[in-house]
DNA sequence: CATTTAACTGAACATTCGTTCATTTGAAAA
DNA sequence: TTTTCAAATGAACGAATGTTCAGTTAAATG
């Protein structure tokens, strides 16, 4: 709390105006993060995606993945190492949130393998098979690496469509 | 400390007759860890390997990561954890370890592309990629769960070939 | 038996932690 | 100008932290 106060510019104290303790702080900063990701990827999907195929939204949910999670790598980072450190409920809160991003993701494969377009064996393991995939890219990506973002973006998007047996 | 020499069954005190302090328990823990995962790996690839094809390899890489990872859930969170709080040193020695293996599975995918067997763009990002995605596993797989061990490493299996663009 | 030696205790240390609160500050309202 | 009031201070609290060490215990050694 007093390095936070330090970045800040306040004592530790001050927070307590904001904050009634440390660990709700901590949970409205995850939760804030997981808010975020669902309106952008409800904003991201609202449009005329409901008409276009499988696999158009499949690379549409990974470009986003990749792109909202890269963009804050900081959120990204608490949001994953700090769920230990979270009550219960809190946990458990955090938990439905990410589950209904997941869900997104398999409501594609469900419509891909019902389209006879996706040849894959599980739709649940393979939602999250893929959404470890892409998340893994945030402990390694650098913004001046190897690559650029579009051509990573282009491998991931073939790997993803690899792993659901598009044909 | 106090935890974990209670657990132990002793004094926190005591702990220092084995360990000079923290920091170097934690990072003898998840060097064994690795040194272990090295090990068991040149025991699982030192066989007739070598003589395999590619697909053959592959295939044998995920079953052991999964297996291996899968029986000790402990140390591989705490591996994966507990990386931010090692010294520089200590980091960067664990990195190298932690090189050595991926290199064991891009040294496969190079190899099947080499043999025109797989089709992928990049060894060293698609190593990353399948790496995070095997390791996902451990974050959410139950021994009770839905799914038989053997059934998940089928399913991951053919992810993975899919992902590598296996013809 | 006496002696050595290693393991462990339990108390203490200096910090650091999250949190509280009486007090001060300074701007907005009267 | 005076009053009001929210924001912030800074000191203090009790508890927890990693670590040290003189002293106790008990097994191994002579």
């Amino acid at each position: 709390m007093r390095q936070i106060a330090h970045e800040v510019g306040v004592q530790a104290g001050a927070l307590y105006r904001y904050t009634p303790d440390k660990q709700t702080l901590l949970f409205d900063l995850m939760r804030g993060h997981m808010d975020a990701l669902l309106a952008a990827r409800a904003a991201a999907a609202g449009g005329v995606a409901v008409f276009d195929t499988p696999l158009i939204r499949l690379d549409e949910f990974v470009r986003f993945h990749i792109r909202f999670h890269l963009e804050r790598p900081d959120a990204v980072f608490v949001s994953y190492m700090e769920l230990r450190n979270l009550t219960p409920e809190n946990f458990a809160a955090l938990e439905a949130l990410r589950r209904d991003y997941e869900d997104q993701l398999e409501v594609i494969l469900q419509s891909g393998v019902a389209a006879g377009e996706f040849g894959l064996t599980d739709t649940k393991i393979t939602t999250l098979a893929i959404i470890a995939m892409l998340t893994g890219l945030t402990t390694w990506y650098r913004e001046d690496g190897r690559l650029p973002l579009t051509q990573i973006e282009r491998i991931y998007t073939g790997l993803v469509r690899g792993a659901v047996g598009v044909s």
